[in-house]
DNA sequence: GGTCAAAGCTTGAGTTGCTGAAGCACCTGG
DNA sequence: CCAGGTGCTTCAGCAACTCAAGCTTTGACC
């Protein structure tokens, strides 16, 4: 495939631009789905990021911020009655954060609510869904930082 | 779903999934970049807004956020040197945001520094980068609301 | 067994991002 | 010229985020 001459090869720039463009109407539709629920882009993050039980420092980890930050995170999803915090079996310093039967029926709906990004979905051929899906598994690891390269 | 092949069509949650994981990723990526000249995210997406000279109102609408808080970021990327006001000819109440040369010098090195997105893009074949980009150009219109489907 | 460094979580101070309401300056139409 | 709308700023208030400090618990060392 690809011998048409008329598709030229994008740029770093192009693919940048693009990336970020997709990226970011991506996490408006999440936040604007979130906010539907009366959950800020931070707690709906965190609430996807715990569907199996996490210690609190491990979720700091996946969120990409200082532990402190998730206490106010978690507290506020506690509070909301979408997590709790349960003593770890063995070391009584750690608490694990385990999402309740409520806070997994709101990020199903928030997740089904992204209309945006289902239509998009929708509108792309099975050649692109797996183009893309391949894509986005090659890529992950080298952006996500698990090669020895940078940093 | 009972698809046996050995490349099955992602499932619209998968592809949500993996295309979450490059946001983040990416994005992290992008924060880092900024943090490393002393940039919030915010400000620095702002100045990448602004590379063409924008009224604030304007700005506030490519952010996806309230004019009020515009003023805020400008005010920051203003007493760094960054980026001025201007006044528009015209209309006394506008205000553009310019981007300064030194703002753009630190623009292009944020973007140059974002190791992780370049390395993740080497790694593509011209294939994967055709595709991709022509696969975030045919999204974006749908995924940016230019559909008058939801909403 | 006692001691001490280190790990996990929380608290507090301080900055930024963000919103909504109120206010001022300015434009536009009658 | 006056009324209403538009553009920006200010203010109060909350969420997110960081760093530094503190508390409890753990594990290792003497």
């Amino acid at each position: 495939m690809g011998s048409t001459a008329t598709t030229t090869v994008p740029t770093n720039a192009e693919l940048m631009e693009a990336l970020a463009a997709v990226g970011a109407a991506y996490f408006q539709d999440f936040a604007g789905a979130a906010a539907r629920h009366g959950l800020s882009s931070s707690q709906a993050k965190a609430l996807g990021a715990v569907q199996e039980p996490v210690p609190m420092r491990a979720l700091a980890g996946r969120l990409g911020c200082d532990a402190s930050n998730v206490t106010g995170i978690v507290d506020r999803l506690e509070s909301l009655g979408l997590a709790n915090r349960a003593a770890a079996a063995g070391d009584r310093r750690v608490k694990i954060v385990v999402i309740t039967a409520e806070g997994r029926e709101i990020l199903n709906r928030i997740r089904g609510e992204m209309s945006r990004t289902h239509q998009a979905f929708e509108a792309m051929t099975d050649e692109q869904r797996i183009a893309l899906h391949s894509i986005c598994g090659q890529v992950l690891p080298v952006l996500a930082g698990r090669t020895g390269g940078a940093q």
